[in-house]
DNA sequence: ACCCAGGGTCATA
DNA sequence: TATGACCATGGG
């Protein structure tokens, strides 16, 4: 009930968060990959490198130089691992049949699929999974994690896993669809809170409908 | 100057 | 299972 109830409270509190910001799901996917400990605004300056280029499609990266696409990607950090992490992903999924192949596979197949190629991880593999492929998975991430156990809801310290399934399970009375809108708009307003509270110069937090999360990040 | 950001891999114990 | 090193840029 809480998770819910924290739900509702940030969705009313700072409205629709229109996440993935793409114009296309393989953007999602390089985005995912591209913003693995790294600010998103570093994202889109590589992103908009990719798109000068014409480089934003799996078989284009697949067969890019390294060297190249390394400094196209500059921007975003990790420049030489995450190009290397690019083409192994583009390699699976131009191998695949890309989208059209892809969107057909259930979750638990496609899932598994990401976790074994080099660079993708279980949190990578579910921004693709939500964001790209509109599955019905949630993103565990290092906001989630303290917002949750700041709140004192869990312990902070689990296995991706089973933080994972505890949240899925506490949402598991909603149809599909509607826990597919609701996942994507979660992990979005946890993020976008945490950044927000952790502002400096932000006006306290003590009458509004998230006064105890606020305190509770602010320890 | 220091710390962190929309993580993941690999070596080591 | 659980740490630690490493990857590297840009903003606060």
């Amino acid at each position: 009930m809480p998770f819910e109830k924290i739900y509702h409270s940030l969705s009313s509190h700072y409205g629709k968060q229109h996440w993935w910001p793409a114009a296309s799901p393989f953007e999602v996917m390089v985005g995912a990959v591209l913003t693995q400990n790294t600010a998103w605004t570093n994202v889109e300056r590589a992103i908009t490198n990719l798109k000068a280029e014409k480089l934003l499609n799996a078989k284009k990266i697949l067969n890019a130089e390294h060297g190249h696409l390394a400094e196209l990607l500059r921007p975003s950090g990790y420049f030489n691992i995450k190009a290397k992490r690019l083409q192994n992903f583009s390699r699976w999924y131009v191998g695949q049949g890309e989208y059209k192949n892809l969107s057909q596979w259930c979750t638990e197949n496609l899932r598994a699929a990401l976790l074994a190629i080099n660079g993708i991880g279980p949190e990578t593999a579910d921004d693709i999974l939500l964001y790209a492929f509109d599955r019905p998975v949630f993103v565990i991430d290092a906001y989630t994690r303290r917002l949750f156990s700041r709140l004192g809801l869990v312990s902070g310290n689990e296995d991706y896993e089973t933080l994972r399934a505890r949240f899925e399970a506490q949402l598991s009375h909603y149809r599909p669809q509607q826990r597919i809108r609701m996942f994507n708009e979660y992990h979005a307003l946890i993020v976008n809170h945490v950044k927000d509270v952790c502002k400096k110069n932000r006006p306290a937090c003590d009458t509004c409908c998230l006064s105890v999360s606020c305190r509770a990040i602010n320890l």
